[in-house]
Formats: C-alpha cells, structure tokens, sequence
DNA sequence: CGGACCATTGACCATAGTCAACCGCCGTGG
DNA sequence: CCACGGCGGTTGACTATGGTCAATGGTCCG
C-alpha cells in the first residue's frame, strides 16, 4: 500500500503524541521527558480490521500513529454508522480510560498502526504531570466539538454542503498534522463508506460528490483526497474551524 | 414558573456535583471536602437567556443547579441547531476549561439556576486532588458519548424512533437526578426547538408527536413530559443506554 | 380586544432513499 | 490465458419521507 510520496515517515509514538498535543498545549520539559518514557503496544491492522469492539473494556487506550481509524456503530441490517475519522495523534478510545465499556467500535479504514498505552501507566503520568492531563484532556473536548459540530452537519446541511463541509475539516486536520502534500491527502474510504459517516445513501453520495467535483473544488477517488480550491469549499461547506480551536491556549 | 410537585428543593452546588459525580466515580472524604470548599457565582436565568455565547472567553466553567439548558450554534436565517441539552449536576460549557472560545452558545430553556466556579479554582483543585479531575473528565467524556449517539440519532433514525429514542434518552437522564415523578418531568421545549433539536420540522415533530401520543407511550404538552410506557418507547427507539454508562466506573 | 406564541392540520413539493442496471478494474482459478 | 466474480463507482427511474407554506384554533398577556 503506497502513501502519498512514500515516505517511511517512521515517526515513533512520542513524536507524534507531542506533535499533536504541542498544536494546542504547552509541555513543560518534564512533561515531555514523561511522554517519552511511555510505553506501549504497537498493532498492525488491515483494511476494515477491528481494534476494539462495542462492549469490551480495554485495559489500555491507543494513539494512531499512522494511517485512518474510524469509530462506528451497527445500525439495522448490517450497516454502520461511522461516527468520527482519526488521524495521527488522535486518541480514538480515549472514553475507555474513564469508562469501563467501549459504546462503540473502532476500525482500520486503510491499513493503519495504533499504539495501545495501559491505562495504568497513563494514569500515573496525569497524577504526577497534571499538564500532560490536562493536554490530553483538552484533545478529547476537541474531539467533542469535533462530534458535535457533525450534528449539526448531517442534520442541517444538504448532501453537497455536507459534503464540502466534512472535506474542509479532514483538509484541515490532516494539513495540522502535515499529511497532505500538493492539496493531496490519502483518505481510505469507499463512497459508501463515506455516506454512512455522513448520513447519506451510496447514490446520493456520488451524486453530490459528481456535483462538487465538477465544480471543480475537489476530487475523491480510490481512497485519495485532492483538494484544488479550500476557499471555495470552506465556503460552500459553511466551514468554520473554530470549533478545531488551533493554537496554544493557556499556560496550564 | 412551577415545577412539579413545587418543592423548594433548595440543592446547594456541592450537594448538587457531589450527585452527579458520584453516579459514576468514587471520590474519597479529601476530594469531597475539596468539592465542598468551592465557591461560586450564582446565576439566575429567564427562558430563552443566554448564558455565554459563541467566540467568548469565560474565566469561568458552570454547573447546572436548577432547570435545563442548551448548547446551540447558529444557522441560517435565524434558526438554531440546538447540540443538547443539560440538566442539575451537568457542565454545559466544560470546554471553557481547557479551550480558549466557545464555539457554541448555551441558553437557559426555561427558567435556570447555574454556578459560575472560576476556572483558576477548579484548575487548583484538580491538580491537588487527580480523582476529582477524572471524576469531571468523566463527566465530560461522558458528555461526548451523548453527543455522538445524537450523529446517530439524527442521521440514521426516521423522526417517530428518533424522537422516541430522544425522550428515552432524557427519561433516563433525570431519573438518575430524580428529576421524574410518576413519570412526569419538566422539559421547557416547545415543539418547534424540538425540532430544531432533533433536526426535524416543525411540522414533522408535531406529526410525528401525535403518532407517538396515539400510542399511549408518552405525552408532551407545554414544557412538560409524560411517560406511560418506557419499554415501549425504548423499543420503538432503539435505546440503548450503555453510552450513559451508569454505575461506578473504577477506583482512580 | 389585539397580538404573540404554541399546537395542529392540509396541500403541495423537493430532496434524498431504494432498486436496479451497467461499467471498469482487479484478483482468482479453471 | 481468459473467464468469472466481486467491488467500487456511475446513472436512471420510481418512491417516500419529510420540508415548505398556509390557514386555523387556543391560550395567555398586556
């Protein structure tokens, strides 16, 4: 499976925990020295492979370190419904070092690596490193704005703003973490993939998605995002990235 | 305004977070002292008031003591997305805490009672006691959860499940705050900012209402909710409460 | 008494879902 | 090597759910 210039950016599990959380937090130096010490748990999942399953009790939590997860939920007759995306950095079951039971599952788009950290050892980083506790807390309130803000998407927004709207904020999330290059970012999900994240059926997907490509904004193909104009789809998609709130924001 | 049974139950903010949390974390005597200890700016709000708005900067984090409040962000032409609704007990705008701008307003519904602490105090607190820290984590974890079963609700749902699924939702909620009387509880929502909370029509609420009421499972009528068969309405909605995750969670 | 708000209902319309057919690509197995 | 099947993408025809608009009645309040 070729990544976007084939780099093997081989980026270990601290580089990309503090990538993420410096975006917004301040890391005192032993902060970082802690983040560094961690240890955990490195899995390879395949295309469509679960990680963790609805029910379970996970006894650590994982950070992507490379590739795309998804959380999801079963719906009636077999299908899903996907409820957020994941990108490096991100703590796609972050609830289970609170909550005993998974409410969802979590699962490989593309091929992906996760680094599953036991829950013991990350409490004793937050117990004696409350600003370590407090970044990663403020990644999960970001991650809640980020769920809410897809309410109000699929609930308010026709198929194509929809549309415009989601690319927008993958654009931007992924360009935060410098995954895209030349407007291009890989994103392995099929359009019927995509209309169960999004709340749509596989027609009506490629029809809004053949609509916005002819406008000339975007392509999606094969698991491969081509952004040509973020201007327009930021417009078109109402995008506003302040629920994402980039940048440092507090001492603590 | 009357609220059922019209008892004065006067719940200081202590007595009033010390329940909440306590529905799913075990605080020892120190952390509860902590709780007891701090203080607050009382707020009393009139239906439809706001209580902080998009893009502000509080210095300060609320707790809900009396009545309902809701998360909404703007759409156009004046209508509004409400994101959810919080009852006693519940923090509505957690994130001030750890991200810098509201990306959301939050509104009292009918009238409401909510506790401004100072963030500097809470910080305090949670670095001196961790538990307290991961009890309110918790909290908020949990308020995500709420929020990604409402993408499902509102994307995958037709509007009799969702709606039912929806007042299942709330039943559960205040009944864990005995906030329900002979299955009665107070929910200051017309129909039309039901709608505009579930993503429907105003039309479409109220057919899908009646259809409901037709049933005999439930009534709602002037702010005020009746439940006469809540197995039905969790079967008809699909509910599943295993995201609320009640009970104790674990030690820490 | 008039106005505002809420609830209700009917008529009409539009967006999006369902179903089905077809194409191209790719990997497998005869 | 080619035939086949599966999957992803594309498109058309039909349908249905729910949105829009409009009118009505009730209640509360100034």
């Amino acid at each position: 499976m070729s990544r976007i210039g084939d780099k093997p950016k081989i980026m270990s599990l601290s580089d990309v925990i503090l990538k993420k959380l410096g975006r917004h937090s301040k890391l005192d130096a032993q902060s970082k020295a802690a983040i560094r010490r961690l240890t955990c748990q490195v899995h390879e999942l395949s295309p469509g492979e679960d990680f963790v399953r609805h029910g379970e009790r996970p006894r650590s939590a994982a950070v992507v370190l490379e590739g795309v997860v998804a959380r999801y939920g079963a719906l009636q007759k077999g299908r899903r419904q996907y409820l957020s995306v994941h990108f490096p950095g991100e703590w796609p079951d972050a609830r289970s070092l609170f909550l005993k039971r998974m409410d969802h599952s979590v699962c490989a788009m593309g091929n992906a690596t996760l680094c599953a950290i036991p829950h013991d050892e990350l409490l004793k980083i937050f117990r004696a490193h409350p600003r370590v506790a407090f970044a990663v807390w403020r990644e999960t309130l970001i991650d809640a704005a980020i769920s809410r803000e897809a309410i109000t998407n699929v609930s308010a927004r026709d198929g194509v703003t929809r549309l415009a709207h989601f690319f927008s904020e993958i654009f931007h999330r992924l360009a935060a973490m410098s995954l895209v290059e030349n407007g291009v970012c890989d994103f392995p999900f099929s359009q019927s993939q995509l209309g169960e994240l999004l709340g749509m059926s596989l027609a009506s997907t490629n029809r809004h998605l053949t609509a916005l490509r002819a406008s000339g904004a975007l392509e999606f193909l094969h698991g491969r995002i081509t952004i040509r104009d973020q201007a327009f789809l930021a417009k078109q998609g109402e995008f506003d990235p302040l629920y994402m709130q980039d940048g440092i924001q507090s001492g603590h």
